[in-house]
DNA sequence: GGCCATCCTTAATACGTATTGATTCCTGAT
DNA sequence: ATCAGGAATCAATACGTATTAAGGATGGCC
């Protein structure tokens, strides 16, 4: 154990031999440039660097080539405490997934907490770029970090849609806007004329994104919109029993609800109906614009799916693509959702005084 | 968008600002050396720095002996398959966040599969030597890797104890001789006195420990060892009912059962046991040495569980502690684990006919 | 004004590898 | 004997950082 300190170099190798590093080197890197070496040499060296038990250092070898071989993913939210991981998951499950098969190494910036909210530039310093490109993650994400490091011109692809003002990035998203426009034809179809919009409060884009599906999906059925609802709920989740209840009296037959990546806004209308003596979906349908970790016996909702590994998979794909043709165009991608038919959405009730028409 | 493409460097920070890289790297190093910087040239540098969106090549500075702040994880399974994933994952999170805490990144090498085998060292390449030190995690290792890991001198812990001939390596393991051995007194205690034990092939360290707990029990216990049976069975579990019957009127009243990473060798006793018409427990108590992740609706088996989390998070701990401190002493841990109760043993049923004593 | 001490900055160097233009050595032909 | 030409090897250099001994400026003190 006492024995040396340090580890063998291509020079000891070299000195052991008596040739020169450079020839050492031809040897050990192999492949194309190998076969100018003797025979001889060649097996003398190898011979040579089994016996000392030499390998390569692969910090020497990066600094030299530039490329780490290392793919970054960066979370704006902590992936793994349990709460969320469920949401989270799959994603990573991608990502490494991918990243596995290409032959690169995973980076998880783990350490970028500072005084519990996570940022990129921490001390000034963008620690990101250790890594030869970044796969970015998380909803509550700080804007002024994201235009900075758009800025740098770092690669980076974001999972989800996200914008920066006059810049275009690349992402790998879900499309919100087709797949909740649908949700409403699905609700009209029904012969629901009258609909309840919880989106969740903080303007990020994908409650944009649904808030315009849901728009479209109107006037694709010819629905106006004064007779429907757009109600910002807070992350946590809070709606009443009482407003759930004037919005049915108002002539509402359903409700579209925006889930966060837990389950809190689901928990809080199923508490909502509750109260009011509201059954799902006889008195009211609800579907969810998207499909959160739910727990064990959890209601069959009415939803739509996200092919959350595959994107996980795509985002590092559309990444080294960056990487290797690098002419300065974002890569964008939107995958479709898969509908999940569920059993909370039922036809209108009867109504039980005249609504507004 | 189509600016620089080489990354900046030190000298580019040192040019722009008008002093020398040295300067700049005492700045950025910070630390001790850093306040020996006038404060007017020390903020100069930074704010250049983040202009230029400077990060520190961490090849570089591994090269030159510094640290990269980086720890490695490498399994000799893929973690992140499905099948496997609840029996890793416990391991997973407690690194993560001990990684995390103690202000690391963590990087995962996933790139290591050389045709479907992982592989230390491929193309004659350690790469777990970007990292400052590196935890393993794993059952179906390579010995040479292992070994030759060892005899690189390179910091690195184990989760679960490992043995290579002639060395002493550090690792984190739980304490399967004494909550083997526990079972034992245990199941004797109920009055049990013919034992077998369905041990996993394969002459791996985590069965061996328990065979010793298991032979240290029947000591204890004063039971003597050709009333009891030990057998060995391969990874995916194959036990018959007719084994099983034998055993039962040969006098066993219990079995002991190592499981693996998926339940199948549980789900083989299961199949023998309705195979051949025993009643767990009435006619045959079972206890598992160990908590294999088991689907919905299980049994609640009598074992002992492994405080998964905590071993990934003192893995860690004894990591930095092995960095930081550099005698070439090993770091080794025993965790205790938790017995639980369950449901699977009962009093030995009264013996049929007259067993052996 | 000269000398020293203090503070800041620099120049030089090492780390281990990959690459390339130069050099040596050989062989065979003239 | 000389030279061309190829094969095998070498010497030199770059990569980006950390470190340290040495250099230079500034100011104080007599």
């Amino acid at each position: 154990m006492a024995a040396q300190r340090r580890r063998p170099t291509q020079v000891d190798i070299a000195r052991r031999v008596g040739v020169s590093q450079g020839t050492v080197s031809l040897v050990i890197s192999g492949g194309a440039a190998s076969d100018q070496v003797a025979e001889k040499t060649r097996r003398a060296v190898l011979e040579a660097a089994a016996e000392l038990g030499y390998t390569v250092n692969a910090a020497a070898r990066r600094l030299k080539g530039g490329r780490t071989r290392m793919l970054g993913l960066y979370t704006f939210e902590p992936v793994f405490p349990v709460d969320q991981r469920d949401f989270y998951f799959p994603f990573l499950l991608g990502v490494e997934e991918a990243t596995a098969r290409y032959g690169y190494d995973l980076l998880l910036f783990s350490s970028a907490t500072a005084g519990g909210t996570r940022r990129i530039y921490a001390g000034g310093v963008n620690r990101l770029k250790v890594a030869d490109g970044c796969v970015l993650l998380g909803r509550h994400l700080h804007r002024d970090d994201l235009a900075e490091l758009v800025h740098e011109d770092f690669p980076f692809v974001f999972i989800g849609r996200r914008e920066v003002p006059g810049e275009e990035l690349s992402y790998v998203a879900a499309d919100y806007v087709g797949a909740t426009r649908d949700m409403v034809r699905t609700l009209a179809d029904r012969g629901h004329r009258h609909l309840a919009y919880l989106k969740l409060s903080g303007d990020q884009e994908p409650t944009r994104d649904r808030e315009s599906g849901f728009r479209l999906g109107l006037g694709d059925v010819g629905i106006a919109g004064d007779g429907c609802v757009v109600h910002p709920i807070d992350d946590h989740g809070v709606i009443t029993g009482d407003l759930l209840r004037s919005w049915l009296s108002a002539g509402v037959t359903a409700l579209l609800v925006e889930p966060s990546e837990d389950d809190s806004t689901i928990a809080a209308v199923e508490r909502a109906a509750a109260e009011a003596g509201v059954r799902i979906p006889e008195d009211c349908s609800v579907v969810l614009l998207g499909d959160p970790p739910l727990g064990e016996g959890a209601r069959d909702w009415t939803r739509f799916s996200l092919p959350r590994e595959e994107m996980g998979r795509e985002a590092v794909r559309l990444l080294l693509d960056l990487l290797d043709n690098d002419d300065g165009e974002p890569r964008q991608l939107n995958v479709a959702c898969t509908p999940i038919p569920g059993v909370s959405i039922a036809e209108p009730p009867a109504p039980p005084k005249g609504p507004p028409r």
